[in-house]
DNA sequence: CGGCAATTTGAAGGCGCTCAAAAGTAGTGG
DNA sequence: CCACTACTTTTGAGCGCCTTCAAATTGCCG
C-alpha cells in the first residue's frame, strides 16, 4: 500500500485538537491501555481478530480501500466508544488512530459472563449507525451530508455549541463520500450563511442548530 | 405516507420471479410462519420491536425515508436470512415484503439459551454487509455499484450463472443510491458489452463473471 | 385487444469531481 | 524572532457522470 502513503495520512501528523477523555468512562483501572500516535495502525484488514477495543482518549477511523486507492471511512470512534466488532476470524477493515489516542483492548475469546449482555447492544448501536449512514451516502447531497456529520459529532461531544474535529477534511470527505474540495466548499457556504463559525481549522461553532437540523430533513 | 404510494410500490404487485425457498433452512416445524403478499408491511419505523424474523420464502426490503420521499433501502433479505436486529425498544426502519413472502417470527424477549450464540454472529454479518455497502455507496460509480449488486445476489442465490431478481429497478436504485433510469442504462450497457444477458425483465444471466469481478476492483 | 405499470431510451441540465493555484498553518532551524 | 519548508485548506475554472424530464417500448393481466 506504499502508493497511498504519499497521497494521504503521513505517519506523523499534528496532534493538536485532540482533547483527552471527551467522553471517557469513569477511570476504573481495568485492562491495560495502549498509546497510538497520530496515524498509527491499530489493526489491519485481514489481520487475525483479537477482541474489542475501547477508545480512552483521542479518535479512531475505520476504513476500507479499493484497489485504486479510493477510501471509504465507515465510522469514526471518539472517547468512550467501543469498536472492533467483526464477523469471522479476521478483521475486514483497517483501524487507525486519527490523533494521539489511547486504546483499551478487551479480550473476548469466549463470549461468556455478562460481557455478552454488553457486546450485543453495542454491536447493534454500531449497526444502527452504519445503516443510518447508508441513507446519508445513498440519498443526500453534499450540504445535507455535512450537516448530518456536524450534528452527529456535536451529539457525541456532549451537545455543546462548539465542536472539535480531530479529523482532517480528507477524513471527512472519505467518510461522507465527497472530495475534500467539496467538503471545504460546503463549510464555506455554511459559514457565509451564518449557520456555523470556524474559529480555527479544526473547530466549528454551531450558530444556528435549527438550520442544520432542517438540512437533514 | 400516502404521497408515496402513487409513485412507487403499489400494494398489489406481480408475484412472479419469487421462487420459494431459494436458500431456506431444512423444514423444522419450529415457530409459526406468516404470509405477506407483495408490498405488505412487516414492521414500521417507530413500531415497538418484537423479536427477530426469518425469511422462509420470498424477499424483504429494509428501508428508511426522508421527509421529501427519498428512500434508501439498507438491505434486501432473501430466503433463509434473519433480519430485524434493532437497537432499543422500537424499530428504526421499515420492512416490507417485496413479493409473496413467508416470514417466521422469533420471540427473543430475553436473550437466553443458545439463542445468544446465534444472534450475535448473525448481527455481525448484518453489520459487515452494511459496512461493505457503505464503500459501494460512498466511493463507487454506477457501473461498479450494479456489478457489486449482481455479484452479491448471485452469491446469495447459490452462485449459479442465472439469477432471479425479486425486486424492481426502483428497489435496486434505492438500494444502490441511483435513479431507476441509471440502473436501467447500466443494465443495458452490461448487456451490450456481453457481460450479462437479460432473458426476462427480472432475471439476469451472468455471461462473464470475471468482467463483473473486475469492475468491483 | 386494451389498459396500466414497469422498463427502456433520449435530451438537457446540474452537482460534484478533477485539475490547478493561492492562501493559511504548523513545525524547524538559523 | 523570523525565514523557510511542508502540508492542509480554500478558492477558481472546466468538465463529466448522473439526474431530471419526457416519450417510446415492453410486458402483464383482465
Amino acid at each position: 500500500m506504499a502508493f497511498l502513503e504519499e497521497k494521504r495520512a503521513p505517519f506523523v501528523q499534528h496532534d493538536a485538537y485532540c482533547p483527552e477523555l471527551v467522553h471517557a468512562p469513569p477511570g476504573k483501572s481495568g485492562p491495560p491501555a495502549t498509546f497510538f500516535p497520530a496515524g498509527a495502525e491499530i489493526y489491519a484488514q485481514g489481520e487475525a481478530k483479537g477482541g474489542l477495543y475501547q477508545v480512552e482518549f483521542g479518535a479512531v477511523r475505520i476504513y476500507r480501500l479499493l484497489a485504486d486507492g479510493r477510501r471509504q471511512i465507515s465510522a469514526f470512534h471518539l472517547g468512550g466508544e467501543i469498536f472492533g466488532f467483526q464477523d469471522g476470524a479476521t478483521h475486514h477493515f483497517f483501524a487507525e488512530a486519527i490523533c494521539a489516542t489511547g486504546i483499551r483492548m478487551m479480550r473476548t475469546t469466549s463470549f461468556d459472563g455478562d460481557l455478552t449482555g454488553e457486546v450485543l447492544p453495542a454491536a447493534l448501536r454500531c449497526l444502527l449507525r452504519a445503516q443510518e449512514h447508508l441513507l446519508v451516502l445513498g440519498r443526500q447531497n453534499a450540504i445535507e451530508r455535512v450537516a448530518a456529520f456536524l450534528i452527529d459529532i456535536c451529539d457525541r461531544q456532549g451537545d455543546l455549541r462548539q465542536i472539535e474535529l480531530p479529523m482532517s477534511r480528507a477524513d471527512i470527505g472519505d467518510y461522507l463520500g465527497l472530495s475534500i474540495e467539496t467538503v471545504s466548499r460546503v463549510f464555506s457556504r455554511l459559514r457565509q450563511k451564518g449557520v456555523i463559525r470556524l474559529p480555527s481549522l479544526r473547530s466549528v461553532e454551531i450558530v444556528k442548530p435549527q438550520a442544520l437540523e432542517d438540512l437533514v430533513a
